[in-house]
RNA sequence: GGGGGCGUGGCGGAAUGGUAGACGCUGCGGAUUUAAAAUCCGUUGAUUGUAAAAGUCGUGCGGGUUCAAGUCCCGCCGCCCCCA
């Protein structure tokens, strides 16, 4: 019998059995033998999900604080007796490959395939209960094939497109991008360069005809955090308003989007953006040098330099003017950089008087400002305000609530949005006059999917000079990727080098014909990946419709929140398509999502902010720069190799194993915030798990104990006081630890419940009756989850104890397919309660009572009380509350006497 | 500017409106040891007091509701995130 706990020996013979013996593989549909598992939830489905991670090679305490997540849930939902699918796989596509290979010649698929065994071990270490059969990896073939075959069922809806666009063009990756990949500076998601505007023709997916469905279906996500929902909605960005079209003097139509069709009548010049395609029309030639000038300098500025607030105004008059349809008066049009090309219409009406950056802008070129609204009488009795219409007295936009004024038929009408209130007038109008209608607007664009890069999945479409874009045919898919490509960096996409596999006949009619050379983006890679798992192996079909709708939608989601909008929002679009196309029945992918918190480490920055790993610093006390002395700036930060703050996993769980790496970062913080490493804790986590070792291996070995057998003689009617009190910290410790579980994921405080049982197995002075064996054997159950290895070891350890005369080499009963303990309300029924006694609302101390007491009883052992007795000289009670549930009395003075 | 979140000991963090600080880390004191490591025991919000008994203060700030507020309401301050 082992004596001392090495998680080295034990963890490395656990993986293995579990592996052998085929412990976390799926069952696919419930059977006799699950059914007859203990348990009520017996035989029903858990899909358990944690975001796959991109192959770089080297696992990080990002993933292994998302896998243990998910892996202490799965195997819960296991011992609870569901079926339970638990899945890994890997987001294989992407540039870091394609960079390895121009940088060192390793071809792209090489380079990833020996990622995924680096990590795949990793993995394993870690003690994660996945079913590696259902392994998938984006790159290969019999994955790529399916994408491909979503894609072309995009096609076939209409949702796949191409056109000429100004889009966004990543200069050091030398690719296109999506919006979503953008982020507010104007830098790339990956490389972080300054994206450039071009006009490429490109591949589109038709997201925005899903808007109002991915909107409105994040009411069906209770189960989601209310900020990713936030951030979805804002990302989709409806609004509703009218469109409006106004005639320029040159004759083309300006059609305005705007939220506040009301104010039109106090619009007093139009602003287009410098990209609006009619600009080259209403641009006279007196003012083209100057719009020229102007459109070349907006070009090179980036969505967020153009639209901060309070940025001085800049624009050029284009020299023509509008009519404003509803009154006739002729208004001039600028072209001004804060009107961007790609949201609502490219051109917009200013009503300066009712728009603050409208105003700033009239201010700045003294153009005329007429209010339309006047604002609704002070509600604390002040003087009606007149500002906002008197033009010259304005010192910023009226924009809040009124009535209409100097706007023909909507005079007097009151102002905003509502029933029978100014916006809904002003669209019953215009629409009445045929001067414009209702709309709504979404910020979200249509989602730009195509890469010139190489290693993507291949768009699976045909260019004919005759038959134009043809999809290849079902038969033909997957369209593999051509080998021995060679990798430059520069130029065009090494696809299109290669005229093998760019020339082929037209599947239609047979003429030469050309392959698109575009590669996916690999965010579609990611989109539907969840739904290949319940069907991994299939190849006759990209799943069946049985498997998907039995195991998704998924029942835990786990991932970083830096994938709120992309990957989250791309996964409902594909979702809600392939509904549409009737190949699954459910909305929704992800029934509830929890979002971890990044993994951080002290950094240590020197004055000029570039930061040093920890081993160069002489004394961590006092850090200094090694070079200069000078003070360094201590913070934590999250781990990555530009901080130097990183803690390789491999070290912690070559140091301390893995069982105690999940107890630390389960124990260290609440899931959804952001944890800090910390040596000293994982220090103690290890303590604790020694502890557990310790206790069980001395039960084990005790004389006059039967092992976990004595269970079985739990004498339930005659209990000593101690066992009462094991009993009771038992039974609490499975009720605390299920609720945390079932609950909100609160993981740290159920290991703390851990302990705490822990603390009272060793404080217990009786090691030998049946109810200290139930405790040891539940400790270990609860312990399950959370740290595996050690569990098992232990499991066995006391299983052989009990049937010690047994041979030794029959297999044993893995922890993992006990059923999960169940609490006894009994138990939980102490003997004695504690009674708080509070006085005046302030508590003064507390009194041992009998459980049984009822009401009436508490309030006499209160009153009698040497507690309440020392308060109440010269004072009478006045009134007594009794809270029996936590068992609290309360106690009013009367007299006027200070107690003080 | 709009939306969301957060603010509790030396630190991470606990607290169905009912004993604030569970659990752990750190620190301090002790046991064991030739010594150390490991382990075990005690202690660890501030403060008055004899380290007894017993008090007072204390959950960012200011008010309010309540017998009772970290928790509910109103108004501020600060930090973080998203959108402008």
């Amino acid at each position: 019998m082992e004596l001392r706990y090495s998680p080295a020996e034990i963890e490395a013979k656990w993986q293995t059995y579990w592996a052998d013996n085929q412990l976390n593989k799926t069952t696919e549909k419930a059977t006799e033998e699950n059914l007859a598992g203990a348990g009520k939830k017996a035989g029903k489905k858990f899909y358990a999900l944690s975001m796959f991670p991109y192959p770089s090679g080297d696992l990080h305490m990002g993933h292994v604080r998302n896998y243990t997540i998910t892996d202490v849930v799965a195997r819960v939902r296991r011992m609870q007796g569901y079926r339970v699918l638990h899945p890994m796989g890997w987001d294989a596509f992407g540039l870091p490959a394609e960079n390895a290979a121009i940088k060192r010649g390793v071809p792209p698929a090489e380079w990833t395939l020996n990622n995924i065994a680096q990590m795949r071990q990793q993995l394993k270490a870690l003690g994660l209960s996945y079913d590696w059969d259902r392994e998938v990896a984006t790159c290969l073939p019999n994955y790529y094939h399916w994408t491909q075959w979503i894609f072309l069922q995009f096609f076939d809806a209409g949702l796949a497109y191409q056109k000429e666009a100004a889009v966004n063009w990543d200069p050091i990756d030398q690719t296109v991008l999506a919006n979503e990949q953008v982020d507010n500076e104007g830098r790339s998601w990956r490389s972080g360069a300054k994206v450039e505007r071009k006009l490429l023709r490109q591949w589109f997916f038709k997201i925005t005809d899903y808007a109002e469905r991915l909107l409105n279906d994040l009411d069906q996500l209770p189960g989601w955090p209310e900020r990713v929902k936030t951030m979805q909605a804002n990302w989709i960005g409806k609004s509703t308003g009218a469109q409006v079209t106004f005639k320029s003097e040159s004759g083309e139509d300006l059609v305005v989007f705007t939220t506040r069709p009301d104010t039109l009548w106090g619009a007093t010049f139009m602003v287009v953006s410098p990209e609006h395609p009619l600009m080259d029309g209403l641009t006279t030639a007196a003012q083209s040098e100057a719009v020229k000038a102007y459109q070349a300098a907006a070009a090179n500025l980036s969505t967020i330099d153009r639209t901060a607030e309070g940025r001085e105004k800049t624009g050029v008059w284009t020299g023509s003017y509008a009519i404003n349809p509803v009154n006739g008066e002729k208004i001039p049009v600028w072209t001004a950089d804060y009107v961007m090309m790609d949201y609502g219409t490219g051109a917009i009406m200013a009503v300066p008087a009712h728009d603050q950056r409208d105003f700033d802008f009239a201010r700045k070129f003294e153009l005329p400002i007429k209010p339309v609204i006047k604002p609704a009488k002070q509600p604390d009795g002040q003087p009606e305000s007149q500002s906002a219409l008197v033009e010259a007295g304005m010192d910023s936009a009226y924009v809040g609530p009124g009535v209409m004024v100097n706007s023909g038929p909507l005079d007097g009408v009151a102002a905003g949005k509502g029933e029978s209130q100014s916006v809904e007038s002003a669209i019953a109008y215009l629409e009445a006059q045929s001067l414009g209608q209702g709309t709504t607007n979404y910020r979200l664009r249509d989602w730009l999917v195509s890469r010139q890069r190489y290693w993507g999945a291949p768009i699976p479409i045909i260019h004919c000079p005759k038959c134009g874009t043809v999809p290849v045919p079902d038969a033909d898919l997957p369209v593999k990727l051509p080998e021995n490509v060679e990798f430059t960096g520069k130029g065009a996409s090494p696809l299109s080098k290669m005229a093998d596999w760019v020339n082929v006949a037209c599947p239609t009619c047979g003429a030469a014909a050309k392959r698109e050379t575009d590669t996916m983006d690999t965010f579609l890679d990611s989109s539907w990946y969840f739904l290949r798992y319940a069907d991994a192996n299939n190849d006759a079909a990209v799943f069946s419709p049985e498997r998907v709708n039995d195991w998704l939608p998924v029942d835990q989601y786990v991932g970083g929140i830096e994938h709120a909008i992309l990957h989250l929002l791309y996964s409902r679009f594909f979702t809600k398509v392939l509904r549409d196309r009737g190949l699954l029945n459910f909305d929704e992918p992800f029934q509830r999502l929890l979002t971890q918190g990044m993994v951080q480490a002290t950094t240590y920055r020197k004055p000029d902010g570039n930061a040093i790993g920890p081993e160069s610093i002489a004394d961590l006390e006092h850090p200094t720069d090694p070079e200069t002395g000078a003070p360094l700036k201590v913070s934590y930060e999250k781990m990555s190799k530009s901080a130097f703050n990183g803690v390789p996993p491999a070290q912690v769980l070559e140091k301390y194993g893995a069982d105690t790496a999940r107890m630390f970062i389960l124990f260290k913080a609440p899931p959804e915030k952001d944890l800090e490493w910390d040596d000293a804790d994982v220090e103690g986590q290890y303590r604790f798990l020694n502890r557990v070792w310790r206790a069980v291996i001395e039960f084990a070995s005790t004389e006059g104990t039967s092992g976990l057998g004595a269970i079985a003689n739990l004498d339930h009617t005659s209990l000593s006081k101690l066992d009462k009190a094991l009993r009771l910290a038992t039974h609490t410790a499975i009720k605390e630890i299920t609720e945390d579980i079932e609950g909100d994921y609160q993981f740290n405080t159920a290991v703390s419940e851990l302990m705490k049982l822990s603390n009272a197995i060793n404080e217990a002075p009786d090691k030998t009756t049946p109810a200290f064996a139930e405790s040891i054997s539940t400790l270990i159950k609860l312990l399950a989850p959370f740290a595996p290895h050690i569990a098992d070891e232990l499991w066995t350890q006391i299983s052989q104890a009990d049937i010690s005369q047994a041979d030794v080499s029959q297999a044993v009963n893995s922890i993992h397919q006990q059923a999960w303990p169940e609490v006894d309300a009994e138990a939980l029924v102490a003997d004695e309660i504690t009674l708080v006694i509070q006085i005046m609302g302030k508590t003064r101390g507390t009194l041992q009572v009998p459980a049984t007491a009822d009401k009436a009883e508490l309030e006499t052992y209160a009153r009698e009380s040497d507690i309440a007795q020392r308060h109440l000289e010269g004072k009478e009670i006045k009134k007594v509350i009794v809270v029996p549930g936590i068992l609290y009395v309360c106690i009013l003075i009367l007299s006027g006497i200070s107690t003080d």
